[in-house]
DNA sequence: TCCTCCCTCTTTTTT
DNA sequence: AGAGGGAGGA
């Protein structure tokens, strides 16, 4: 089929996708193994729907379980489009799908449309449960077991619940689980708000739990029409009640399904396919599915055994220098991916990339809008907007120090609740004399209360309100930098963490940076539906509301790939986080019982799945590992992860293979790259590197001079992280020329050697002097070595280069057992549920009309086909002043790392399949990119980008570190005042 | 009595 | 890194 754009879908597919594409059944359902092109087939299958089918854009429904999934398949569309087209598709996660309904018309089920989206509660006990009970949907009973199997006591729980539910309705709260129910709620009572959908699609429908699939339904209610793609061996979402009898569920109730099966896998090299299937083969229950390879056989995946998991690091970054050496850089850093069954994993191998000055990022785990300085002026703005606020107010009361404790803001808190006011309202009042406080406040208290709190904010609540008549109102950047001058938010950083302060003034800066991003992209109503005729919408015009209600959905959006000198970055990832990606080479550390799987999963099926995940994501070369010990000094014993240990010893090598020309020429024809001449590839490698992975023992417990490693003998090795090194040798070795390079293990002895040498600031390290050697090569103009290698002392780092090293314990606890706050059965109706409460509902009275003074330049009006004026155009985001895309300039832009990349529409496209000569054939994904394309780093979501992290040495503060409390983020957030109140 | 500083302990996955 | 607990100081 011929697009207007003169690109043909079809070339890019094979048979089995075309028949997916062009389906003529109501309801399709595509079931697929990893790697078999299920995206493509999906996006190709809009693009057919609304170009050859004729549906208009705004008509269809393209739900998704990620943003960064939601964004990539946005800009896919549109590139297959090419007229810009694509910006009416109502596409996005299910949350934010059901919130943009909710705020257009959740005013018919008594939602008010400034409704904030949170996730305030804290114990996790009551929370999992209350989570789970919405998130099932109408699929059945809810019989909730603990972890014993016993079934909970859900009276108590049942109670908490309506506890939670009413506090959130009092605070104009919905929480994740509440965008989905409620939205349910709506598009039930009243379908004509999806009267205009005729097609529904539903990427990584695995992943669907009951109420997703009650609102995939309701979505597609007047027409019926679904199309979803999925592998239920992908699973890896029962934790948050992904139900994987869905998909029978979808086969029973939609009767006539067309289901088509994607079988050629285009991605692995058939060893790593082989291995993974003897993985998730070992599930008995399994639908199983064919999977054939397409790609060349490769080399085995390799299953390392190391002493610790320190050594586990040093290893992986050996060989992944000795594999971009001995390909000829034909693989760069940005090929090879870390994925980590626990973000909390990262500590060694972040510490090592840092020590060795390999740029590396992380995704998953970390959030911009999770660091602590982020979110203390989130908070202030929070009670900017919603002065009663009460939760955002307690925390940032004392915050910078107000000399006002935990104490006095609990009896604030009571005291206020019982006065039905609110806590803002109570210090007000107090402050400005009008009444006074019960509640002792010492006279400093009140003067730093006052004057740096109240006086202010109660300043920049009137220059923000537009119908203030003072003028033009504040925007929110003005808002953001007077704010932070007004709390000399400055001081307060380097007060509070010292010398270490520029990191965190620097995300500072980056989130005014944002606030800006935030203001251009959103000067019209973008995130509008279709109007449909006689449904009333409501308007969602005040900026500030909107921004902090998309702040914990959209958590991820700002931090894209910030690659600041496009240099290549390693990627570190939850294997969570990583699905749908894939890379040349993987590494998968820690794979031993307790990690994976994991000692608190319970169903172990699931914890395959997730190894199998892993593994699949590999395209050429794929490590797994497993340290003897694990890391910290509890010394305690690993055992190899029982679904590797099961194998037959024949699935995996036992150490990395020599990267002889016939290997390395395989790995360049899975990765459809061309391999360097051996002359080349030896040019730049220095004389002294060790070809093969024998810097470790393949037997951890082998005694420590082995002749098997050679030279660079094992005890050689420092056990201890060696952060000495001698300032003059090393400025010294770092002036050195490109010949005199040093060998990585003999850099690695010389630091050894002088480890016990104070040291002093400012020196570089061996790794790099190694990156600028690769700079060089490069034919870069070789960087000082000041500049591009990354110096220890933090206090010289340039500020806007911010460090993950997170070397204490870099994950908070969960509060899994502390501070309880909600106790099923101390909740009883005793508790004051006034504590969290927020007495008053704000006024919104005065809500804004007109904004538009202080908006910018409105973008020029998209193209619209005269045919689709009755609607509006959905979610586009086009930065300000970018014309529409022409259908002759369609945007031809690459994506590397992400699977499933479309494939670029070009004549020389064979579209035969054939596995012998490589598989060329149609639907491959991301290998047919140029070699420039080929250096872009993967797409990084809420990534944050590190260039040659910098370490940390003792006696200085650390990197301020980006929050790494991440991992239930929001809810920290957001999270209630501590409620631990004593009550006598 | 209450605030602050210093110490110790923690470790799944996420819209 | 963050949170809880204890000691010391206003």
């Amino acid at each position: 089929m011929q697009l207007a754009n003169g690109n043909d879908i079809f070339k890019s597919l094979n048979k089995a996708q075309c028949r997916a594409v062009s389906s003529e059944a109501p309801t399709v359902a595509i079931l697929a193994g990893p790697g078999s092109g299920k995206t493509h087939t999906l996006t190709s299958r809009v693009v057919w729907l609304i170009d050859h089918a004729g549906i208009p854009p705004q008509d269809v429904i393209v739900a998704t379980f990620t943003n960064k999934a939601s964004n990539e398949m946005k800009a896919r569309i549109g590139n297959a489009l090419g007229d810009g087209r694509e910006r009416g598709v109502i596409i996005g996660t299910f949350h934010s799908i059901a919130r943009r309904y909710l705020v257009k018309y959740g005013r018919r089920i008594g939602i008010d449309p400034k409704l904030r989206s949170d996730t305030p509660l804290e114990p996790p006990v009551a929370r999992a449960w209350i989570s789970r009970r919405k998130a099932k949907g109408t699929s059945d009973e809810h019989t909730i077991r603990d972890k014993k199997g016993r079934s909970v006591e859900s009276q108590a729980l049942e109670k908490c619940f309506q506890e939670y539910q009413g506090q959130l309705e009092r605070s104009n709260l919905l929480d994740y689980d509440d965008l989905l129910v409620r939205c349910v709620e709506l598009l039930r009572t009243f379908p004509q708000c999806v009267s205009n959908i005729q097609t529904v699609l539903i990427d990584e429908y695995q992943d669907t739990n009951g109420v997703q699939y009650d609102l995939m339904k309701l979505f597609a209610q007047k027409h019926r029409r679904v199309t979803i793609v999925g592998d239920p061996d992908q699973s890896i979402y029962g934790w948050r009640s992904a139900e994987i009898k869905n998909l029978h569920r979808l086969l029973r109730e939609y009767p006539g399904t067309d289901e088509i099966s994607l079988e050629e896998n285009y991605r692995s090299s058939s060893c790593i396919l082989d291995t993974a299937l003897q993985v998730i083969q070992q599930d008995q229950e399994r639908y199983k599915k064919v999977l054939l390879p397409v790609r060349d056989k490769g080399t085995r995946p390799v299953l390392r055994k190391l002493k610790s998991s320190t050594d586990e690091a040093d290893w992986i970054v050996s060989e992944i220098k000795r594999i971009r050496l001995l390909s000829g850089n034909m693989i760069d850093f940005d090929d090879f991916a870390i994925l980590l069954r626990s973000a909390s994993l990262s500590r060694h191998i972040e510490s090592t990339l840092g020590r060795e000055g390999i740029a590396y990022r992380m995704v998953g785990g970390f959030k911009f809008y999770e660091r602590t300085e982020i979110k203390i002026i989130l908070d202030y703005m929070r009670v900017i907007h919603q002065p009663d606020n009460n939760d955002a107010f307690a925390r940032i009361i004392n915050v910078p120090k107000r000399g006002i404790g935990e104490i006095t803001i609990r009896a604030l808190l009571e005291e206020a609740e019982r006065s039905s006011i609110s806590l803002w309202q109570l210090v007000d009042k107090h402050c400005r004399g009008q009444r006074r406080a019960k509640t002792n406040i010492r006279q400093q208290t009140e003067n730093a209360l006052s004057g740096s709190l109240i006086k202010p904010l109660s300043n920049l609540r009137e220059r923000v309100r537009l119908d203030a008549g003072l003028g033009t109102p504040m925007n929110l950047v003005e808002l953001v930098q007077k704010l932070v001058h007004d709390l000399k938010f400055q001081d307060y950083l380097e007060a509070t963490y010292g010398a270490e302060y520029e990191s965190r003034w620097a995300n500072v800066q980056e989130f005014v940076t944002l606030t800006e991003e935030f203001m251009r992209q959103n000067h019209g109503d973008d995130e509008a539906l279709p109007t449909i005729d006689g449904v009333a919408q409501a308007s969602d015009d005040d900026l500030l509301a909107r921004f902090l209600s998309n702040v914990s959905l959209a958590s991820d959006k700002q931090t894209e790939e910030k690659d600041q000198e496009g240099k290549p970055l390693v990627t570190i990832s939850t294997i969570h986080a990583a699905k749908g990606l894939e890379w040349p080479v993987v590494f998968i550390p820690a794979v031993y019982n307790g990690s994976i799987p994991h000692l608190r999963a319970d169903d172990h099926n699931e914890e395959r799945r997730l190894l199998y995940v892993a593994m699949t994501r590999a395209k050429a070369l794929l490590y797994l590992s497993c340290p003897q010990y694990t890391a910290s000094g509890g010394g305690k014993t690993t055992e190899l992860s029982s679904f590797v240990d099961l194998l037959p010893s024949s699935a995996f090598l036992p150490k990395g293979p020599s990267f002889d020309r016939p290997i390395m020429s395989s790995v360049a024809k899975i990765l459809s790259r061309e391999l360097p001449l051996d002359s080349v590839i030896y040019k730049g490698i220095p004389s002294m590197t060790a070809p093969e992975d024998n810097l470790f023992p393949v037997d951890p417990n082998q005694p420590v001079n082995s002749h098997t490693t050679g030279e660079a003998s094992y005890g050689a090795w420092p056990r201890k992280r060696q952060k000495l090194q001698h300032p003059a040798k090393s400025v010294q070795v770092a002036e050195e020329s490109v010949e005199g390079w040093v060998a990585p293990y003999k850099t690695t002895m010389q630091k050894a050697a002088s480890f016990t040498v104070p040291q002093a600031a400012g020196f570089t390290t061996a790794g790099a002097h190694m990156a600028s050697v690769a700079a060089a090569e490069a034919s870069r103009p070789a960087p000082a070595p000041g500049h591009s290698a990354p110096r220890r002392t933090t206090s010289t780092r340039p500020p806007n280069q911010r460090s993950l090293l997170g070397y204490g314990y870099g994950v908070t606890n969960h509060d899994k057992t502390k501070e309880v706050v909600i106790d099923p059965r101390a909740h009883a109706p005793s508790i004051p549920k006034r504590a969290f409460s927020t007495p008053a509902p704000p006024s919104y009275a005065r809500r804004v009309a007109a904004h538009k003074e202080y908006q910018l330049p409105p973008p020029p009006a998209p193209a619209i086909d005269p045919s689709l004026a009755s609607h509006k155009l959905g979610a586009a985001k086009l930065p300000a002043g970018k014309p529409t895309v022409r259908r002759d300039e369609a945007p031809s832009k690459q994506y590397s790392c992400f699977s499933s990349s479309p494939t670029r529409p070009s004549a020389s496209t064979p579209v035969s399949v054939d596995p012998k000569d490589g598989g060329q054939g149609p639907g491959k994904e991301s290998e047919d990119i140029s070699p420039d394309d080929r250096r872009r780093p993967a797409a990084s979501f809420h990534a944050t980008t590190v260039a040659g992290s910098l370490g940390w040495r003792p006696g200085t503060k650390r990197p301020a570190s980006l929050g790494r409390s991440g991992i239930t983020p929001i809810e920290k957030l957001n999270k209630p005042y501590k409620l631990t109140i004593k009550r006598s």
